[in-house]
DNA sequence: TTGTATGCGTTATCAG
DNA sequence: CTGATAACGCATACAA
């Protein structure tokens, strides 16, 4: 018959004198209390379970806790409730400073709301992206936002458990989990308007990913808006932006556009210094747009709105309420640089 | 007598022919396949405990958890075992892209050792920070790289299991944990030197908060070396650099020198376009340094190395070896833009 | 080669 | 008001 203990390598907990290694356990306030485990649990726990405690042993209890340094193991915890109080947000490239304005913020609000965050990044690569989509739910978190990357319908639907609290961010996808993400047609036609405004007829297009919902749909309205002399496709990066720029040199356009602020800043990367460099039109913003000398104009997403979104869509879903959640979509707003103002009005279209 | 089962409502898995809600667990298995669960669990485990079962059950127990979607419980396994596979970094402003390139390698780097990396902000908040390090060790990490705020000697030491394996990041404490940063003086230095090249003798300075160590090491080593007309201090965002500016506005520096690029962007958003800017002295890179039309310098740090270091540093503690471990400490080197090197060369100091 | 039993630390049920 | 006890899902020492 197996004997009892002798199963793990045992803590030092025993060892008195020295400071313990591992927290205290239950088990060893009650020991140490004379109580058991269940009221040190329901003492521990405050609240109602805990008012049906006489004070006396109360505060015997909360002592003794303190004195040894008690701190629950929030894994076992995890394990009985089912619960983590840990929501996870998969970004698609946290190297991007918009992904971290909005991780910093919906940090924060989930922060208010007694969540802790753990932030995952796919690198756009789809394979991580199962992978933590697969993982996740396995590690317990409560729910998950989800910036989903190419054709993660099926996957989405495949890996996540149906009942999981989902919040898709920048690109919804009809049907599953709720959503936040911006109006990419008036975004784009945002976009067009002001260049349109400032002259603009030819342009050069540099695209992201077509899989991606936000890159094709940029793209396909763009299109359909201006002349399109030339156009240069690629991962959303920087040396995407600055490999279509070589590629558009001789083209003379009147603005490149691009479907993304990273390739926005790797075309202007390879600008340098031109005597009449086009307009750059872009989504979100470009860093330090407005002290560049070059003409530039981005449709800007609402940050703080959409980190929020992300929260509002997810608190009822954790909270378990089943109504019905409506997808929140955003408004962008234009937000133009001297230069591009200077075209704008002093004069209307190249030469 | 307590009966068993009905304690917590239960899961769906009952009802055939739905798809369950929740994965089945080694006992559903083993019911499935006439085994038990240890067998099961050695199977599913691989390796050398898989070894040591016969052909035919293994396979019998590899089909049922495929066709039963089996998904271990992480939480169940991290309890048991006292390994979660889990890293945690906690940064200090995530919205900084410094973090967020740093974070990105990382996980990265992580990734491929088998880790996940767990992202916590504390937003340069000492109470957040004092709070995750209370909450994370209780999650059940493995292992924890963290960027201090001020006072988080006593704080660490406190708050963290002495046998975590600790990495600080960027602000290295004496006696705490392995450590990963660049060398201040060599930084300073470095800048400092590039400086009076171009001509600089009085300069402004703009500081981050005094407690944080980079920051004040920085702004001792750059007082001594320059005329210092002015200083400004505040916390490390933009909005600091942009009031210094103003404040700085009548004394025509020759230089203003920041502790760290969010101060230095924040003077860059300050200075718009006026006739003879000063050089801009700052630490890692600041967006779009090489198109500004204002000198700028930075010594920048190695991004690539400090997270791989980071790495270094905590994949032997994850391994439980003993030996000490020597602090890393990097080079620095000096990025100049165009307008810089104009200024360094054509006219030394200013008329 | 396989099954049985135990415990990780917590919460929740049930019986005093 | 309090204590004994059963799970949560998994891994493992031990017995067979």
């Amino acid at each position: 018959m197996p004997r009892p203990g002798g199963d793990l390598p045992s803590p030092v907990r025993a060892i008195s004198g020295d400071p313990p290694t591992v927290s205290a356990t239950l088990v060893d306030i009650a020991k140490e209390t004379q109580t058991s485990v269940s009221t040190v649990s329901r003492v521990l726990a405050g609240g109602a379970a805990a008012a049906r405690i006489s004070q006396a042993t109360r505060d015997r209890v909360s002592e003794a806790a303190v004195r040894m340094g008690y701190r629950p193991n929030l894994v076992a915890r995890s394990l009985r409730t089912r619960r983590s109080n840990t929501v996870a947000l998969l970004v698609s490239d946290i190297a991007n400073p918009w992904f971290g304005q909005i991780a910093f913020l919906v940090e924060q609000s989930l922060h208010r709301h007694g969540y802790s965050l753990m932030l995952c990044n796919s690198g756009e690569d789809p394979d991580r992206e199962v992978e933590y989509l697969r993982l996740l739910p396995q590690k317990g978190i409560d729910g998950l936002i989800v910036v989903p990357l190419a054709r993660s319908k099926k996957v989405l639907e495949e890996l996540l458990p149906p009942d999981l609290p989902l919040v898709l961010l920048d690109r919804p996808i009809p049907g599953v989990g709720a959503s936040v993400s911006s109006d990419q047609a008036q975004a784009t036609t945002l976009l067009c308007d002001t260049l349109e405004r400032a002259g603009a007829r030819d342009i050069a297009l540099v695209c992201g990913p077509e899989q991606i919902s936000t890159h094709r749909r940029r793209a396909e309205l763009v299109s359909a808006r201006f002349n399109v002399l030339a156009r240069h496709d690629g991962p959303a990066t920087r040396e995407t932006g600055t490999q279509a720029f070589v590629k558009f040199l001789s083209l003379q356009p009147d603005a490149i556009v691009c479907t993304n602020n990273f390739l926005g800043q790797g075309v202007i990367d390879a600008i340098g210094e031109v005597e009449a460099p086009p307009i750059i039109g872009s989504f979100d913003e470009i860093a330090m747009m407005h002290l560049l000398p070059i003409p530039v104009v981005c449709a800007v997403q609402d940050i703080p709105l959409l980190a929020e979104g992300c929260v509002t869509q997810l608190l009822p879903q954790l909270r378990g309420e089943k109504r019905e959640i409506q997808p929140i979509v955003l408004t962008t707003r234009a937000v133009t640089n001297r230069r591009f103002q200077e075209r704008a009005t002093g004069w209307g279209a190249r030469s």
